[in-house]
DNA sequence: GCGGCAACTGATACATTGTATCATTTGTTG
DNA sequence: CAACAAATGATACAATGTATCAGTTGCCGC
Protein backbone atom coordinates (compact mmCIF):
# COMPACT_ATOMS: atom_id res chain seq x y z
CA UNK A 1 0.00 0.00 0.00
CA UNK A 2 2.24 2.59 -0.98
CA UNK A 3 0.90 6.06 0.13
CA UNK A 4 2.12 9.24 -1.63
CA UNK A 5 4.99 10.56 -0.50
CA UNK A 6 4.63 13.42 2.14
CA UNK A 7 5.00 16.55 0.87
CA UNK A 8 3.06 19.91 1.48
CA UNK A 9 2.39 21.64 -1.55
CA UNK A 10 0.12 24.62 -1.58
CA UNK A 11 -3.23 24.68 -3.14
CA UNK A 12 -1.85 25.97 -6.15
CA UNK A 13 0.86 23.71 -6.36
CA UNK A 14 -1.56 21.00 -5.88
CA UNK A 15 -3.32 21.92 -8.95
CA UNK A 16 -0.56 21.89 -10.82
CA UNK A 17 0.28 18.53 -9.93
CA UNK A 18 -2.96 17.11 -10.74
CA UNK A 19 -2.72 18.66 -14.19
CA UNK A 20 0.90 17.00 -15.02
CA UNK A 21 -0.07 13.80 -13.73
CA UNK A 22 -2.98 13.93 -15.47
CA UNK A 23 -1.05 14.71 -18.84
CA UNK A 24 1.16 11.81 -18.02
CA UNK A 25 -1.93 9.36 -18.19
CA UNK A 26 -3.31 10.38 -21.07
CA UNK A 27 -0.28 9.84 -23.20
CA UNK A 28 0.54 6.74 -21.82
CA UNK A 29 3.15 6.78 -18.87
CA UNK A 30 2.12 5.46 -15.64
CA UNK A 31 2.67 7.46 -12.88
CA UNK A 32 4.28 5.35 -10.52
CA UNK A 33 5.86 6.71 -6.65
CA UNK A 34 8.94 7.26 -8.15
CA UNK A 35 7.47 9.54 -11.03
CA UNK A 36 4.96 11.67 -8.82
CA UNK A 37 8.02 12.29 -6.19
CA UNK A 38 10.20 13.67 -8.95
CA UNK A 39 6.98 15.66 -10.30
CA UNK A 40 6.64 17.03 -6.54
CA UNK A 41 10.72 18.06 -6.26
CA UNK A 42 10.73 19.99 -9.53
CA UNK A 43 7.54 21.57 -8.81
CA UNK A 44 8.82 22.45 -5.31
CA UNK A 45 12.31 23.75 -6.37
CA UNK A 46 10.60 25.73 -9.35
CA UNK A 47 14.34 25.91 -11.23
CA UNK A 48 16.26 23.45 -12.92
CA UNK A 49 17.83 20.51 -11.07
CA UNK A 50 20.43 18.01 -11.70
CA UNK A 51 19.65 14.47 -11.55
CA UNK A 52 21.72 14.09 -8.30
CA UNK A 53 20.38 16.85 -7.13
CA UNK A 54 16.41 15.42 -7.07
CA UNK A 55 18.10 12.53 -5.62
CA UNK A 56 19.04 14.31 -3.03
CA UNK A 57 15.87 15.60 -2.37
CA UNK A 58 14.45 12.26 -2.45
CA UNK A 59 16.47 10.22 -0.38
CA UNK A 60 14.94 11.58 2.60
CA UNK A 61 11.24 10.65 1.99
CA UNK A 62 12.46 7.67 0.06
CA UNK A 63 15.39 5.72 1.22
CA UNK A 64 15.51 3.18 -1.23
CA UNK A 65 15.55 6.41 -4.48
CA UNK A 66 18.58 5.10 -6.24
CA UNK A 67 20.39 7.47 -9.63
CA UNK A 68 18.71 4.55 -12.23
CA UNK A 69 15.54 5.29 -10.40
CA UNK A 70 16.12 8.44 -10.68
CA UNK A 71 16.70 8.84 -14.14
CA UNK A 72 14.28 5.97 -15.42
CA UNK A 73 11.83 8.31 -13.77
CA UNK A 74 13.19 11.43 -15.52
CA UNK A 75 12.85 9.51 -18.83
CA UNK A 76 9.59 8.56 -18.57
CA UNK A 77 8.27 12.29 -17.60
CA UNK A 78 10.28 13.83 -20.53
CA UNK A 79 8.52 10.85 -22.80
CA UNK A 80 5.46 12.80 -21.45
CA UNK A 81 6.49 15.92 -22.14
CA UNK A 82 6.12 17.63 -18.72
CA UNK A 83 9.98 17.70 -17.98
CA UNK A 84 12.89 18.87 -20.57
CA UNK A 85 16.96 18.69 -20.29
CA UNK A 86 19.10 21.40 -20.24
CA UNK A 87 21.46 19.64 -22.28
CA UNK A 88 23.81 22.75 -21.54
CA UNK A 89 23.46 22.44 -18.10
CA UNK A 90 22.69 19.01 -17.44
CA UNK A 91 19.63 19.30 -15.30
CA UNK A 92 15.97 19.22 -15.85
CA UNK A 93 13.37 21.47 -15.45
CA UNK A 94 9.36 21.04 -15.48
CA UNK A 95 7.68 22.01 -18.48
CA UNK A 96 5.68 25.48 -18.57
CA UNK A 97 3.57 24.90 -21.24
CA UNK A 98 3.17 20.99 -21.24
CA UNK A 99 -0.52 20.93 -22.76
CA UNK A 100 0.90 20.63 -25.81
CA UNK A 101 4.07 18.82 -26.83
CA UNK A 102 6.35 21.40 -27.91
CA UNK A 103 9.85 22.02 -29.73
CA UNK A 104 10.74 25.05 -27.51
CA UNK A 105 13.44 27.38 -26.79
CA UNK A 106 15.09 27.53 -23.55
CA UNK A 107 16.69 31.02 -22.26
CA UNK A 108 19.11 30.24 -19.15
CA UNK A 109 20.39 32.85 -17.10
CA UNK A 110 23.70 32.89 -15.76
CA UNK A 111 23.15 35.23 -12.89
CA UNK A 112 20.42 33.87 -10.93
CA UNK A 113 19.74 30.24 -12.77
CA UNK A 114 16.10 31.00 -13.65
CA UNK A 115 15.01 29.34 -17.01
CA UNK A 116 12.40 30.58 -19.26
CA UNK A 117 10.60 28.67 -21.87
CA UNK A 118 9.77 30.28 -25.06
CA UNK A 119 7.80 29.10 -27.94
CA UNK A 120 8.76 31.81 -30.54
CA UNK A 121 7.53 30.84 -33.84
CA UNK A 122 9.89 32.99 -35.93
CA UNK A 123 12.79 30.79 -34.27
CA UNK A 124 10.78 27.28 -35.06
CA UNK A 125 10.15 28.11 -38.19
CA UNK A 126 13.99 29.30 -38.87
CA UNK A 127 15.14 25.60 -37.53
CA UNK A 128 12.80 23.71 -39.55
CA UNK A 129 13.97 25.82 -42.66
CA UNK A 130 17.38 25.52 -41.83
CA UNK A 131 17.10 21.69 -41.55
CA UNK A 132 15.19 21.42 -44.59
CA UNK A 133 17.64 23.32 -46.92
CA UNK A 134 20.32 20.97 -45.93
CA UNK A 135 18.46 18.02 -46.56
CA UNK A 136 17.65 16.91 -43.13
CA UNK A 137 14.41 15.53 -41.32
CA UNK A 138 15.02 16.63 -37.65
CA UNK A 139 13.63 14.95 -34.86
CA UNK A 140 15.66 16.92 -32.19
CA UNK A 141 15.62 20.84 -31.64
CA UNK A 142 18.06 21.82 -28.83
CA UNK A 143 17.98 25.78 -28.72
CA UNK A 144 19.84 27.18 -25.24
CA UNK A 145 20.36 30.91 -24.97
CA UNK A 146 22.37 30.92 -22.36
CA UNK A 147 23.37 35.18 -20.75
CA UNK A 148 21.69 37.51 -18.69
CA UNK A 149 18.35 38.20 -17.61
CA UNK A 150 16.98 41.79 -17.34
CA UNK A 151 17.07 41.56 -13.34
CA UNK A 152 20.22 40.07 -13.12
CA UNK A 153 21.44 42.68 -15.50
CA UNK A 154 19.90 45.97 -13.87
CA UNK A 155 23.10 48.05 -12.58
CA UNK A 156 23.35 48.58 -9.03
CA UNK A 157 19.59 47.57 -8.99
CA UNK A 158 18.52 46.30 -4.93
CA UNK A 159 18.75 42.38 -5.36
CA UNK A 160 14.65 42.15 -5.45
CA UNK A 161 14.99 38.13 -4.61
CA UNK B 1 63.26 18.91 -27.11
CA UNK B 2 59.86 18.00 -27.89
CA UNK B 3 59.21 17.21 -31.33
CA UNK B 4 55.85 17.91 -33.10
CA UNK B 5 54.17 14.80 -32.82
CA UNK B 6 54.82 12.03 -36.27
CA UNK B 7 51.59 12.27 -37.86
CA UNK B 8 51.25 11.76 -41.55
CA UNK B 9 49.16 13.95 -42.66
CA UNK B 10 47.97 14.80 -46.34
CA UNK B 11 49.32 18.57 -47.60
CA UNK B 12 45.87 19.49 -47.67
CA UNK B 13 45.54 18.81 -43.84
CA UNK B 14 48.81 20.20 -43.46
CA UNK B 15 47.58 23.70 -44.80
CA UNK B 16 44.25 23.67 -42.86
CA UNK B 17 46.69 23.02 -39.89
CA UNK B 18 48.59 25.51 -40.53
CA UNK B 19 45.71 27.83 -40.97
CA UNK B 20 44.14 27.09 -37.83
CA UNK B 21 47.32 27.47 -35.85
CA UNK B 22 47.56 30.90 -37.14
CA UNK B 23 44.36 31.84 -36.23
CA UNK B 24 45.04 30.55 -32.48
CA UNK B 25 48.16 32.84 -32.58
CA UNK B 26 46.18 35.61 -33.90
CA UNK B 27 43.84 34.94 -31.11
CA UNK B 28 46.13 34.86 -28.33
CA UNK B 29 46.37 31.18 -27.42
CA UNK B 30 49.76 29.89 -26.98
CA UNK B 31 49.92 26.75 -29.65
CA UNK B 32 51.10 24.07 -27.47
CA UNK B 33 52.33 20.46 -28.47
CA UNK B 34 49.26 19.35 -26.81
CA UNK B 35 46.69 21.85 -28.58
CA UNK B 36 48.40 20.68 -31.68
CA UNK B 37 48.18 17.00 -30.97
CA UNK B 38 44.89 17.55 -30.25
CA UNK B 39 43.96 19.98 -33.50
CA UNK B 40 45.38 17.21 -35.58
CA UNK B 41 43.90 14.13 -34.65
CA UNK B 42 40.47 16.40 -35.01
CA UNK B 43 41.15 17.38 -38.34
CA UNK B 44 42.56 13.46 -39.44
CA UNK B 45 39.55 12.32 -38.17
CA UNK B 46 37.03 14.45 -39.51
CA UNK B 47 34.39 14.24 -36.90
CA UNK B 48 33.18 14.86 -33.80
CA UNK B 49 35.13 13.11 -31.04
CA UNK B 50 34.90 12.71 -27.21
CA UNK B 51 37.40 13.84 -24.73
CA UNK B 52 38.36 10.76 -24.18
CA UNK B 53 38.53 9.23 -28.10
CA UNK B 54 40.88 12.15 -28.27
CA UNK B 55 42.62 10.82 -25.84
CA UNK B 56 43.05 7.56 -26.67
CA UNK B 57 44.12 8.68 -29.93
CA UNK B 58 46.88 10.53 -28.35
CA UNK B 59 48.42 8.19 -25.82
CA UNK B 60 50.24 6.15 -28.31
CA UNK B 61 51.94 9.06 -29.45
CA UNK B 62 52.07 10.93 -26.23
CA UNK B 63 52.03 8.57 -23.29
CA UNK B 64 51.86 11.78 -20.94
CA UNK B 65 48.18 12.44 -21.95
CA UNK B 66 46.25 13.02 -19.17
CA UNK B 67 42.14 13.99 -19.17
CA UNK B 68 42.76 16.94 -17.89
CA UNK B 69 45.35 18.10 -20.68
CA UNK B 70 42.77 17.05 -22.94
CA UNK B 71 40.28 19.10 -21.47
CA UNK B 72 42.47 22.19 -21.60
CA UNK B 73 44.05 22.30 -24.58
CA UNK B 74 39.97 21.72 -25.91
CA UNK B 75 38.84 25.01 -23.71
CA UNK B 76 42.50 26.32 -25.48
CA UNK B 77 40.86 25.80 -29.07
CA UNK B 78 37.06 26.98 -27.97
CA UNK B 79 38.62 29.79 -26.74
CA UNK B 80 40.67 30.62 -30.09
CA UNK B 81 37.29 29.84 -32.13
CA UNK B 82 38.49 26.48 -33.79
CA UNK B 83 36.74 23.85 -31.95
CA UNK B 84 33.15 23.63 -31.08
CA UNK B 85 31.48 21.29 -28.44
CA UNK B 86 28.40 19.74 -29.18
CA UNK B 87 26.47 20.17 -25.91
CA UNK B 88 23.48 17.60 -26.73
CA UNK B 89 26.27 14.69 -27.72
CA UNK B 90 29.48 15.61 -25.28
CA UNK B 91 31.80 15.48 -28.33
CA UNK B 92 34.11 17.97 -29.64
CA UNK B 93 34.45 19.54 -33.50
CA UNK B 94 36.46 21.20 -35.70
CA UNK B 95 34.96 24.60 -36.38
CA UNK B 96 34.14 24.42 -40.43
CA UNK B 97 34.44 28.16 -40.79
CA UNK B 98 36.83 29.52 -38.48
CA UNK B 99 38.45 32.57 -40.41
CA UNK B 100 35.35 34.36 -38.17
CA UNK B 101 34.19 33.84 -34.89
CA UNK B 102 30.34 32.87 -35.16
CA UNK B 103 27.40 31.80 -33.29
CA UNK B 104 26.15 28.60 -35.31
CA UNK B 105 24.28 26.34 -35.54
CA UNK B 106 24.92 22.21 -35.54
CA UNK B 107 23.24 20.17 -37.76
CA UNK B 108 23.84 16.14 -36.57
CA UNK B 109 22.67 13.30 -38.09
CA UNK B 110 21.99 10.74 -36.17
CA UNK B 111 23.19 7.51 -38.40
CA UNK B 112 25.89 8.65 -39.86
CA UNK B 113 27.61 10.79 -37.23
CA UNK B 114 27.77 13.88 -39.75
CA UNK B 115 28.00 17.20 -37.98
CA UNK B 116 27.23 19.89 -40.73
CA UNK B 117 28.15 23.37 -39.55
CA UNK B 118 25.78 26.27 -40.71
CA UNK B 119 25.52 30.02 -40.07
CA UNK B 120 21.95 30.72 -40.82
CA UNK B 121 20.79 34.36 -40.88
CA UNK B 122 17.12 33.87 -40.11
CA UNK B 123 18.30 31.67 -37.30
CA UNK B 124 20.75 33.84 -35.60
CA UNK B 125 18.26 36.90 -35.87
CA UNK B 126 15.62 34.83 -34.45
CA UNK B 127 17.10 33.72 -31.48
CA UNK B 128 18.84 37.37 -31.10
CA UNK B 129 15.45 39.08 -31.13
CA UNK B 130 13.75 36.44 -29.07
CA UNK B 131 16.55 37.20 -26.21
CA UNK B 132 15.81 40.97 -26.17
CA UNK B 133 11.75 40.33 -26.19
CA UNK B 134 12.56 38.15 -23.00
CA UNK B 135 15.17 41.02 -21.43
CA UNK B 136 18.51 38.76 -21.87
CA UNK B 137 21.45 40.10 -22.88
CA UNK B 138 22.71 36.66 -24.68
CA UNK B 139 26.26 35.46 -24.14
CA UNK B 140 25.88 31.81 -25.25
CA UNK B 141 23.36 30.39 -28.62
CA UNK B 142 23.21 26.32 -28.21
CA UNK B 143 21.17 25.51 -31.56
CA UNK B 144 21.92 21.75 -32.08
CA UNK B 145 19.07 20.03 -34.40
CA UNK B 146 19.47 16.49 -34.75
CA UNK B 147 17.85 14.38 -37.48
CA UNK B 148 18.57 12.24 -40.59
CA UNK B 149 20.44 13.52 -43.10
CA UNK B 150 19.46 13.34 -46.78
CA UNK B 151 21.76 10.06 -47.61
CA UNK B 152 20.67 8.08 -44.14
CA UNK B 153 17.26 8.89 -44.96
CA UNK B 154 17.14 7.26 -48.86
CA UNK B 155 14.76 4.78 -48.72
CA UNK B 156 17.05 1.61 -50.24
CA UNK B 157 19.78 3.64 -51.58
CA UNK B 158 23.33 2.06 -51.75
CA UNK B 159 25.73 2.95 -49.04
CA UNK B 160 27.21 5.44 -51.71
CA UNK B 161 30.74 5.86 -48.71
C1' DG C 1 71.84 34.03 -24.30
C1' DC C 2 69.74 34.86 -19.68
C1' DG C 3 66.69 35.90 -15.74
C1' DG C 4 62.10 36.29 -14.32
C1' DC C 5 57.35 35.58 -14.69
C1' DA C 6 53.16 33.77 -16.22
C1' DA C 7 51.28 30.13 -18.64
C1' DC C 8 51.24 25.44 -19.33
C1' DT C 9 51.99 20.55 -18.08
C1' DG C 10 52.20 16.04 -15.50
C1' DA C 11 50.47 13.39 -12.03
C1' DT C 12 47.17 12.08 -9.08
C1' DA C 13 43.05 11.97 -7.11
C1' DC C 14 38.44 12.93 -7.09
C1' DA C 15 33.66 14.73 -8.49
C1' DT C 16 29.73 14.46 -11.38
C1' DT C 17 26.74 12.36 -14.61
C1' DG C 18 24.70 8.37 -16.62
C1' DT C 19 23.98 2.87 -17.58
C1' DA C 20 23.88 -2.27 -17.35
C1' DT C 21 22.17 -6.18 -15.22
C1' DC C 22 19.16 -9.10 -12.97
C1' DA C 23 16.33 -10.74 -9.35
C1' DT C 24 12.05 -9.05 -7.19
C1' DT C 25 7.85 -6.45 -6.88
C1' DT C 26 3.90 -4.24 -8.69
C1' DG C 27 0.05 -3.32 -11.57
C1' DT C 28 -3.12 -4.78 -15.19
C1' DT C 29 -5.76 -7.86 -17.73
C1' DG C 30 -8.54 -11.76 -18.48
C1' DC D 1 -6.43 -15.74 -9.03
C1' DA D 2 -3.04 -16.68 -12.87
C1' DA D 3 -0.13 -14.72 -16.04
C1' DC D 4 2.30 -11.23 -18.16
C1' DA D 5 4.44 -6.78 -18.84
C1' DA D 6 6.19 -2.81 -16.61
C1' DA D 7 8.58 -0.82 -13.03
C1' DT D 8 11.69 -1.08 -9.08
C1' DG D 9 15.72 -2.14 -5.91
C1' DA D 10 20.30 -3.17 -5.53
C1' DT D 11 24.65 -3.27 -7.08
C1' DA D 12 28.18 -2.35 -9.83
C1' DC D 13 30.25 0.11 -13.27
C1' DA D 14 31.08 3.40 -17.34
C1' DA D 15 31.67 7.95 -19.09
C1' DT D 16 32.55 12.68 -18.51
C1' DG D 17 34.73 16.50 -16.23
C1' DT D 18 37.71 19.09 -12.28
C1' DA D 19 40.88 20.30 -8.38
C1' DT D 20 45.36 20.65 -6.77
C1' DC D 21 50.06 21.43 -6.75
C1' DA D 22 54.72 20.74 -7.79
C1' DG D 23 57.56 21.13 -11.77
C1' DT D 24 58.41 22.72 -16.67
C1' DT D 25 58.13 25.55 -20.62
C1' DG D 26 57.69 29.54 -23.54
C1' DC D 27 57.95 34.41 -23.88
C1' DC D 28 59.65 39.03 -23.11
C1' DG D 29 62.78 42.43 -22.03
C1' DC D 30 67.54 43.05 -21.15
ZN1 LIG E 1 7.97 22.76 -22.44
ZN1 LIG F 1 18.94 36.34 -13.69
ZN1 LIG G 1 32.39 27.16 -36.34
ZN1 LIG H 1 23.69 10.66 -42.09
Amino acid sequence: MPKALKTHPTRAAQQALERLEALCLERGQRLTRQRRAVLCQLLAEGRALSAYELLERLRPEDGRSTPAGVYRALESLMQAGVVHRLESTRAFILCEHPEAPHTGQLLICRGCGQVVEAEDARVSAATGRLGERLGFSLDQRVVELTGLCGRCRAPHAAHAQ
